[in-house]
DNA sequence: ATTTACCCGATTAATTTAGTCGGGTATGTC
DNA sequence: GACATACCCGACTAAATTAATCGGGTAAAT
């Protein structure tokens, strides 16, 4: 089963992009500052949502990300698609050859379970994570520690 | 996460064990030969499921590996708990550490994943299993393979 | 005695994930 | 049009984890 700091990662920055993006396209800089995921990475992560049509770029001065679509129309699911390929317990990505080119004992479980999650994933919508009460609460956490980031930078020109 | 080929060969071991144990015990040698698992690999796994007292074990010739309780009584979630330390999904084993101390972004929705699939595996017991069509169908094709490379050895020994 | 099969720790090989590096290209601003 | 920003992309490296091996034990049945 595939559900690691990748589709973390990819579900956290799209969340990101859900909380602030709304005056306009976030460099993946801020988001990288902000969630402690370093650059490159989120690149090469954000180059996968993109070609899934997840995410629209801005290029240049000024640019960023943006969700292609309103958050109530992206769900948890097809974000850990575009970037861990799929969420699956099975071993043989749900190929049924898993034992010398059988269906191994316990394929079914598996199967099932994998749908399970999926299905539970797929009920999740960005603009529902914004809603809750604890993504709330460490947004405005993090919005804090920006600030303060920020005035540190002041103090040390100064 | 944490749900790979260990935890698929665990619950496989075990419903090897549900599935011919009624006779007595089985041995490692039988299990690794029938489910496809390395025999060293399966020694680590049941030190494990044997410390968490899910299977007895006897020693000496026709010795091997019993269920300590009945079927019903034994579920998946508990054998790939022994195994693979917990079904987590969070990046910080739960512990809401996630970003520098404290909790991140996205804890929360991990969190009510892990407790999901969690809930989905302790549903699930040995003698269901045991039960299931698909479950029987492999099984008997298994008990065919086996009876075949028996044919193998003893006409190769004549 | 000898064979079977569990027991255990240490080590290695393979795979995957996470992250780095070095270069590019589009675009807005002065 | 120079310059800075920030996306874009492929190749490479480092770290972590998993899967598997190896070598030597020990209990018990025949």
């Amino acid at each position: 089963m595939r559900l690691t700091t990748k589709g973390r990662y990819a579900v956290t920055a799209m969340l990101d992009l859900a909380l602030y993006g709304d005056r306009g396209p976030i460099s993946l800089a801020d988001i990288s500052s902000r969630q402690d995921i370093s650059l490159s990475y989120l690149e090469q992560l954000f180059a996968k949502l993109r070609r899934r049509e997840l995410v629209r770029s801005i290029r240049g001065p000024g640019g960023g990300y943006r969700l292609s679509r309103p958050g109530e129309e992206i769900f948890v699911a097809e974000i850990i698609d575009a970037v861990d390929e799929r969420v699956d317990a099975t071993g043989c990505s749900g190929q049924s050859d898993c034992q010398d080119g059988h269906t191994c004992l316990t394929h079914h479980l598996w199967s099932d379970l994998s749908e399970q999650i999926h299905h539970f994933l797929s009920d999740i919508s960005l603009a529902s994570l914004v809603q809750r009460r604890d993504v709330q609460a460490v947004s405005a956490r993090q919005r804090l520690r920006g600030e303060s980031e920020q005035t540190i930078v002041l103090t040390a020109i100064d």
